[in-house]
DNA sequence: GTCGATTCGTATCGACGGTACCACGGATTC
DNA sequence: GAATCCGTGGTACCGTCGATACGAATCGAC
């Protein structure tokens, strides 16, 4: 008959289901609305995944497939600790493109961890050994995985459920930047010109605008009217921020 | 006729859902459960809390309650530095010994993010303010929350969701660490010989101007125009003018 | 004692996750 | 060619959940 005849129940039930996953929480997704829009009986779906958590499970790892084969067609560049950042950066940006999907993965509404997450946290672990390979970490590779492991998906937990709070994905970039910073030792021990470029973390101005920001708000200038003190501030805030290659 | 009478309806199904929630997750805990641990009918529930998720929410801000009292009787010592490291180990402390609880506050399963997790965040700010007042902070202390509450939560949730990846505490330490060393300067820094507690001291600002200054000659600021940034230049000489010239 | 209003619980609804059981179709066997 | 077996698919159902309509009980006022 249709073209979709010819397409597995297993099929039909996943698209269903990643569709609607798409657009409703994973608790507001039922079986049965799965089940009337793959066009299959309700015991089907159970023969198949077994229970409504194997479904949830199945599809937060199709959906996953996808992300990894994006990251696995960035191959690995000549520096791995950007490698690290680019990573970092991808895992954000599928946690706002999918919420739903990443809310499965790393919240404990699901009992199975998708291998999804077992997946996630090896690649990153590959990442980091190929930084302790090039003698640019400061601890040992499966303690900075769980590290960034954490602080990323932190980020990307707190942006998707309190989106008021965190309207701003910058502070992510930071985040990354203070943990990776802090576990990857610079490499210009050998190889890079000495001297971070002027942009970089632990320029000069940033930390000094910061100081002088934190100030004025404790001891507000007497020789400055409130609006001259209101447009320093913010000025000083563009200065504070150490900011980051917007892609 | 039981003693329990004289508690409110309120109290006595507070205290059972609390009770089964201390024991089992937030779905697998039932308003009949409630209802019948509490000796109550259904619909008393309902009048009271309206929902499940308000039943939930009233819960998990009573038992915040008692968290926060431990927070408040620490009080603020002279090195918020220090107390912000405390905050972190009490957030853990609190999540590993409260699993359910915390889940509720910080994952999505609640629509309505209880007042709880406003307050936690209030704090953090209020203790990241003083930094920034003790001239501690190197970036905007709202910035800072952010990014040092998500790095806790992040790693809070990893050790509940996924205990047999996070086995140990220690890389929460390391997290702390990392996110905490790089969001502060140590209290010796170059820009003014300042002692954490001086905050009120009239040399803070123009010490802290005159810094900037110097490496805003040095460093010009692409992210200002060339208006901006002279007339950056003569406000912070304002600023670094120690008043009269009396010295 | 009677009445009215408020409080509380029984009984119930609709929807959910999950399952027992049956109906059909194609390959195998006699 | 007919009977049989087996895997696929669906209908109808169960127990439980969150949430509620409505009646029963309680209490103060007069």
């Amino acid at each position: 008959m249709s073209y979709r005849e010819g397409m597995d129940a297993r099929e039909k039930i996943l698209d269903a289901a990643a569709e609607l996953l798409a657009r409703a929480s994973a608790a507001d997704v039922s079986t049965r609305a799965v089940c009337e829009a793959a066009g299959v009986g309700a015991p089907m779906l159970y023969r198949l995944f077994g229970d409504k958590a194997g479904l949830l499970a199945a599809v937060v790892d199709r959906g996953f497939e996808q992300y990894l084969a994006s990251k696995r067609a960035a191959l690995p560049s000549a520096d791995p600790v950007a490698d690290l950042r680019r990573g970092w950066d991808n895992h954000m940006r599928f946690a706002l493109e999918h919420p739903n999907h990443y809310r499965l993965m790393y919240s404990p509404e699901l009992t199975t961890p998708p291998a999804a997450a077992k997946e996630a946290h090896a690649l990153l672990h590959g990442v980091l050994e190929r930084c302790a390979a090039a003698g640019l970490l400061t601890v040992p590779p499966e303690a900075a995985t769980r590290v960034v492991m954490a602080a990323n998906v932190g980020a990307a937990l707190s942006m998707l459920t309190r989106p008021e709070q965190y309207p701003d994905i910058r502070f992510a970039a930071r985040l990354r930047d203070s943990v990776i910073d802090s576990l990857t030792r610079p490499a210009d021990a050998e190889a890079d010109a000495g001297e971070p470029h002027g942009t970089g973390r632990g320029g000069a101005v940033p930390a000094a605008a910061a100081t002088l920001a934190a100030r004025l708000r404790a001891e507000p200038p007497q020789r400055l009217t409130t609006v001259e003190a209101a447009l320093l501030q913010q000025w000083l805030e563009t200065l504070a921020d150490p900011g980051e290659p917007t892609d």
